[in-house]
DNA sequence: TATGAATGAGAGTTCATTCAT
DNA sequence: AATGAATGAACTCTCATTCAT
């Protein structure tokens, strides 16, 4: 019965730490760190400062756990649809598919994330860079090699160039306007590298 | 001689505010618009918190001030090398060169700017923006668009490609470590942006 | 319990509050709005600074506070003991009368509430005189056009005659020295206020 | 000629202290002594804030000055047109319809000697009380002793009653609206004070 | 475990005043 | 006599964090 308890609690405390991680997002998304305030973030996820400090010690401490929460969602909701795909083309178009498909329907995760990505905080930069490691490893291993290695992109460097598209990827996808719609389209910019990557005659 | 006094008069207006906008740089590029401390500004540049707030009424003011001059250093530095080539390919590649040329050697300043640039607040994004907007045009009209109608460059939306083009500049120009070296090369960039661009025989 | 702990907690919040409406009446009578210092007033009232800022967003909430409560004593003191009396002229003597006792008894909120009254501020003024009408109503219908309808008094504008007596008043009522004794008494201030509304042969 | 250049430098000092009280006078209506700043009362005057510094040695002395002049106009207008007048009831009148008079056609000055009359600052209150002074004896000598030694008035304290009307005049003269125009008229409130005044058969 | 009253260092901004020219 | 650049103490307000209940 012990356990049970402990079961019980454990729900409780993993939905509590749940709903001030979600609000959380809504100010990171609003305001980027340096204006989000803790006193309004656990006023909005219907909880007091007290709690809020009793699940996460420190502001910093709340936006990490944000952050890789957020990139967790992120990367596992491309790496799932890329890998079924076996041409490193189909893969790459999956890509940047399912990547503005995510952004799309994430667009609060995503804005706060792109807050962060390039704000002056060198920590914050280090802990998404880990975070979305695997998107760069799926890039420069499972599209790029994998695409040269059977001759259908020409020769290049894989890391820089994954490191280029995650780029491109990342930047493309932080140009929304207020309605969340982004400025370039899936399939331009997945055309535009394609067009990059791909052996022509002349090369 | 009234004349004369005026003169001194704004020679030392205009040093005292060329030394504000410098601490200004230095600030911003350490710390980002929110953590920038215009009491530590005044202090850098030698001066008052009052004196300051004699030149610029506001933070957010002395920060579009910044803004707005480093990027007319910015601009007119790669509109002069661009235009004086002849040829969309060599265009494009002064564009990267005297770009990351710029970057290296003013990396304060780039780097304030591309603190600015990624922030969340959308008034900085906006002026931004605009005074970037020459670097646009430029892209554009006498790169992208002199190449199609030369028939070097492929058929395509020039203004979608400028948008994409300037994005990974800027995106590849905040990507610098402590020393200020670039993780991509010029040469690296350019190439990769000109084999999408150019007519291969299969498209 | 739950009921009882937050009785509690509105207690405390409810005793720190007037703690500190306390210390601002006494900064206000000294001071004036514009000179009142937040800061003091805080230690004053043996809070720290935050803690007035948890209880009143700005300066001017606080100050509105302090006008709304303290207005409301004073009406209240008034109209109890002049509605008792019959006679037109026994509420006329017994508005002097009680007004002027309480401005006596409570001699730090009045000079707050006289410096305000007649400061440039006009969004304290429109405060004090919402907060003020219903001894503008009292005089008005209550006394002057009760006093009319029965003879007692001439026949007179009532609202203008209400604003003038008011007027006198709250002039009479700020002229106090520094141990707060008036300069005028309140049976000199009715027997002259008196003489002029009652109905004389002549008239 | 020193003398004469001395007289043309004093027709120039008059003149620039002249501008400087004028800009006062401005500021002081539209801000209270508190939020009135002498940087900007120089700049509107036209002058350097040094210079006004040259003519004035404090914020204070500039208002006790801008207090002084504008109280002579303002004594000197009343008494000109009330010592003309024969009869206590005239004077009376005369004395409420000079006094409206000048605040209609000097409401900038009126409002900002108002504005500073009911202020916290004992100093400008007593200053003010000094230079008012003229217009208190007026009433309290020439119209209200006058009137009760000639059977025109009942017997009354004169100086309270003095004070009294004095306080009515100023109290009604500071409540204009936006436009300047009074809440209550001059005949009016003469009315009520001579009701009050004038021996009835009654008394 | 959850609460929220209290804290206080730190930030942006104002403005009367000084003084070298 | 006139100038205006420079000063810095003082002020309002913010918010991450603590801790007694």
């Amino acid at each position: 019965m012990a356990r049970h308890k402990n079961t019980q609690r454990d729900a409780i405390r993993h939905e509590t730490r749940q709903k001030l991680l979600e609000a959380t997002i809504q100010e990171l998304a609003n305001q980027g760190f340096d204006k989000a305030n803790v006193n309004r973030i656990a006023q909005e996820a219907g909880f007091s400062i007290g709690t809020l400090y009793n699940y996460f010690p420190t502001k910093r401490q709340l936006m990490y756990a944000f952050i890789e929460e957020t990139a967790e969602l992120h990367v596992n909701y491309i790496q799932d649809r890329v890998i079924v795909e076996a041409l490193p083309d189909d893969r790459l178009q999956t890509f940047f598919n399912a990547g503005f498909t995510f952004i799309q329907e994430n667009i609060t995760q995503a804005r706060a994330i792109f807050n962060t990505l390039n704000g002056p905080d060198e920590d914050f930069k280090l802990r998404l860079f880990q975070a979305y490691q695997p998107l760069f490893h799926l890039l420069s291993e499972e599209i790029i090699e994998s695409g040269t290695n059977q001759g259908t992109f020409r020769q290049i460097n894989s890391r820089e160039t994954a490191n280029l598209i995650m780029l491109i990827y990342l930047g493309v996808g932080s140009q929304f306007n207020q309605e969340g719609k982004l400025w370039l389209t899936a399939s331009m910019v997945s055309s535009f590298v394609l067009n990059s990557l791909q052996n022509s005659g002349k090369d």
